[in-house]
DNA sequence: TGACATTGTGTGATCGTTAATACGTCGCGT
DNA sequence: ACGCGACGTATTAACGATCACACAATGTCA
């Protein structure tokens, strides 16, 4: 409150100079000669001076700023994602506005109102729900630049995300593969959330002629370890157990193999696991995992990428386009080839 | 890139009223009868008016936004705290620009300028280094509202902290109580960084009469759990090698505790294990861990509180203010009571 | 020497909003 | 009937910067 602004004015008082002259001389305009810039500049250095950015923003109309908005920045994958698309975006001379919206539908179309409010030149979404994206496509149709982190090729607004159909039919085709015929499934199954994990295990079942039984499906109500463990115990209580489970992402995948050490079973002879996002402690977990892989750098790239393109086309947006990163399977101890 | 702006004069032209009518309308003057109100807001709504942050932000002189930087957010302590910074910081109605420093004090020092730029609020930062804080101290003295999130009390600035020597200490402590004599520390050893956990590590050495013997440190020279693998192999080949192990943060420990699994040494039988911040990773580790705990949402919401009445304060800043949150040790498997 | 560029610098409007103040139009009291 | 306060609304000037343009003071050429 009523910190102390150097302004333009307060150079070119010093200076005796206009106010235009000091803004020409320190954008280094060629129209003022140089030892008057060089006076200027030097005045500008001794007060100290920095540019208002938030006057500059006023009059060229862009905030140089774009808003992230996040599901929940603990998800191991999501922190990652804002890592690298805060580099990205600062490499480019944005700035970072990050929210998160707790997975709470009011609160993602609070949070890019208020990025709407702040002038952001565009917005990163990893929405809640692909079911309800009115509120993002409205935006779209407001020539508002917005990209998507999941990916519906139907949504009718920018995306770029990892193919979890694809990543999650790679990982079952595996278990199958290697001779799994009763696979279990932790993912959540709100209806409102995302069903592409699902869609990609059910389409392994069906292509191998293995039915899908809802009594193998385990919905965790949550990315958590603790939340996995659990999971992972409603679906061993089960008169007949799975002989492989898939978990939507890896803290999921962690907290099963965790219950596994807690009950005497062995991963993967007797219960085989498969992750999702190939976090860190994937590798180092106490059975290595198997887990789906993709460059989480190159998702985050291309979303920024397409975004910049987007805040600099003139007029009306190009109709939207979605990108799927291909993912692969990185196979670990957790589910050793059966012979 | 000229995206249409619905304004107060687009109000004010639809209603017939005056820009400055239809702003105080809008901001519920009692000056503007009711019903004149009400057409007004009509109005606005229809035209889907949101008041322009940046113009409001050049009147007030505040922009409601504080500056977060964080060395690197896939830090999972770093993770959490930027969670709830998020979170207690919206409740209050302020935005959160975020950047990270990458570790780096030139970029450390870019980043503050830029956010001085945007004229934020206030900062909170986790400064890459304790011995390097000219830069901060010179944004206080300039009557800059800055909280640091690492403690230092003779730092000159505001900070809030989980007391990482005690913690250290602590742990450290424990491991000795146990019975433990020659105990390794994996933490870094840059002079110009954090010493804190390693001045808590050799306070519970000399207490106990034992030498710190450097032969039995080992720089990581990062936070992850690879580095912690690789340091853990270096102590583990001397030819005296410790019986226990602190490691200064749980990534690092998960590290270490690998390198056990795969060497076939058995924690805490062969060697102990105690991490730091006891992350979710730490308790569902293949042995779970041992590891210095606090509520880093205490932590958080000191730093945030403190912030704010910074922020509010008229004229010159108070004095600075340290505070230490007290962690206390969470024993676990990983370092088992020797009898 | 007078017309005309060229060069350097200042003036004024503008961005969208708020704050201070001015200005009509009432109603009321005397 | 006249003045005065209250009320409702409009006008003007900020906030700090940029941009388009105006305008002197030079220098150049016929």
């Amino acid at each position: 409150m009523g910190r102390p602004i150097v302004r333009l004015k307060d150079v070119a008082d010093k200076t005796g100079f206009s106010v235009n002259t000091v803004s020409l001389a320190l954008r280094g305009s060629p129209r003022i000669p140089e030892d008057t810039a060089m006076r200027i500049r030097d005045a500008a250095r001794d007060l100290n001076y920095m540019p208002n950015q938030v006057a500059k923003s006023l009059v060229s109309r862009e905030t140089k700023t774009i808003g992230l908005v996040l599901t929940d920045i603990t998800n191991p994958a999501l922190t990652q994602a804002a890592q690298s698309i805060e580099l990205a975006l600062a490499e480019r001379g944005y700035s970072t506005l990050f929210a998160t919206s707790n997975n709470d539908l009011d609160e993602e179309k609070r949070v890019i109102a208020m990025f709407q409010s702040r002038q952001v030149d565009g917005m990163l979404i990893y929405p809640r729900s692909h079911r309800e994206l009115d509120h993002i496509r409205q935006l779209r149709r407001a020539n508002y630049p917005v990209v998507l982190l999941v990916a519906d090729p139907d949504a009718g607004v920018d995306a770029v995300s990892v193919d979890e159909r694809r990543g999650a039919y790679r990982a079952v085709r595996h278990l199958i593969d290697i001779g799994h015929k009763r696979i279990g499934i932790i993912d959540s199954a709100n209806p409102l959330g995302n069903h592409e994990k699902r869609e990609g295990y059910d389409a392994a079942l069906h292509e191998a002629n293995i039915a899908v039984d809802p009594q193998l499906s385990a919905d965790p109500q949550g990315h958590s370890v603790i939340r996995g463990y659990w999971a992972m115990d409603k679906l061993m209580r089960l008169p007949q157990r799975p002989s492989a489970v898939f978990a939507a992402n890896d803290s999921l995948a962690i907290g099963a193999l965790r219950w596994t050490q807690k009950n005497g079973l062995r991963v993967p002879e007797d219960v085989a696991i498969v992750g999702f996002d190939n976090i860190e402690f994937a590798e180092h977990a106490a059975t290595p995992l198997t887990s789906v892989n993709y460059e989480i750098r190159l998702v985050t790239d291309l979303a920024v990428a397409r975004l910049i393109e987007l805040i600099g086309t003139e007029g009306a947006l190009p109709e939207p386009s979605v990108t799927l990163i291909d993912p692969e399977l990185i196979v670990r101890e957790s589910t050793h080839r059966r012979n």
